[in-house]
DNA sequence: CGCGGCTTTGATGTTCATCAAGTAAAGTGG
DNA sequence: CCACTTTACTTGATGAACATCAAAGCCGCG
């Protein structure tokens, strides 16, 4: 993790814009000033589960997922955010310790604002108040409607929903490049990295994606939707 | 369903204190006005997936259910909720319209504000809107949590996991009769009808729960909560 | 260049859904 | 209140879906 000052990024960060149009100028110099840049490698744990919550997150760049992990050391992803997704916000006002990790899967930039100064901006500001319910509103509303979409699919659904997500929420683009490993990839869909990777293959032999190590190529989205829709 | 004006009630209502408790005296008379109370019978519709959001709910008295229907016409259950839980409120700050439906599981009553009275008490109170805010976490946390627990075990561990749910949550006490039936409490913990029955029957078998029907007795708790950690 | 992690495929066994069939309980209409 | 219908509950048998185990090739990195 490397710790930068760069101030001036503010001016044309676009969350500011998202999450901070509605405050006035004194609370944006109280954001400001309560306010760090850290940029963390791929692979670096942004958020560790049972740990205190002291700030609230947004990405500005980069990629992470979000994960618990079982007794077994097993982990379960939740999602993957991209910039613009506050990373935290889920648990932040529920309670004092986070309830999940958070690791970059590739260099990631985050901007770090106290808890406390965003609390008493809150406070302050009915309308960042409602902006932040929103937000918060909407973010566990994915995870619950994502979650619940995978678990009541079978694998072959499975791997189909995760593609067009990546695809069309990630990437937006027929092409990517998958940072993360087979392995993670099953645990997003609560499947074995074996099952994730026959049935990636089996839709390869199909000619429905191409795919070269991790660079994966949509070749006919209709019929991956189709199994989307049906699996 | 029956609509009922009974004012007096409002003045010893838990939720007064509960989530009302910062309002000053004006802020109470609008809401107030734009409460009324609703009684729904048991089975009743009480929130319809896809429908728009008019208004924040709670639930005053009875038990409901939370649940999204798939394409097949089959239930899958998020929760169920009793006295206390804000009953809508995991959705009414992300969209217009719900993304469950709630069904009353026995005799319920719900106390319904309008959601722009609502609104305009937290732009107008930051208390209000923390408030708000923590419950709304609260809530998706609770449902996020759960359903991830569920998720990751298999049936004996999912059905230990339920069981001592409705005891420790719900009834408080290790003898209750649960309102829902088999079908119901499988589509709670993602299984069928059949596998739910037979492994409530090979608890009973093994002297760890008595079933008469719907009252369900927790024998050896010790090793119902076992079966949760380790299945 | 060899070690460890990632990827892939095959074989095997377990878990669970589905189908079937019967009993019990709860409504319903005469 | 009783015959009738429907819904809920239960158990067994079967097969499908998926996890697990095993083994081998691949790739990056010290």
């Amino acid at each position: 993790m490397k710790i930068s000052y760069d101030i001036k990024s503010c001016v044309t960060c676009i969350y500011r814009q998202m999450l901070f149009g509605d405050l006035d100028e004194d609370e944006y110099v109280l954001i400001n000033e309560a306010r760090t840049e850290k940029i963390f490698r791929k692979g670096e744990v942004i958020v560790q589960e049972d740990q205190p919550i002291d700030s609230f997150l947004y990405l500005r760049k980069g990629l992470v997922k979000l994960y618990k992990t079982d007794e077994h050391g097993k982990d379960h992803l939740l999602s993957i955010n991209k910039p613009g997704d506050f990373v935290n916000l889920l648990n932040i006002f529920s309670d004092k310790n986070y309830h999940y990790s958070v690791c970059a899967l590739e260099e990631t930039m985050v901007c770090e604002v106290k808890l406390d100064t965003l609390k008493k901006i809150i406070a302050s500001n009915s309308k960042f108040a409602l902006r932040i319910l929103n937000r918060v509103a909407c973010i566990s509303d994915d995870v619950i409607t994502n979650r619940f979409e995978i678990s009541r699919k079978q694998i072959k659904g499975r791997v189909a929903f995760i593609l067009i997500y990546l695809a069309d929420q990630i990437y937006k683009n027929q092409e990517f490049k998958i940072p993360i490993t087979r392995r993670e990839l099953g645990e997003l869909i609560s499947m074995t990295t074996e099952n994730t990777i026959r049935t990636l293959s089996e839709f390869k032999k199909d000619g429905i994606i191409d795919m070269k190590g991790r660079v994966i190529t949509i070749l006919d989205y209709d019929r991956l939707h189709n199994i989307l829709k049906t699996g």
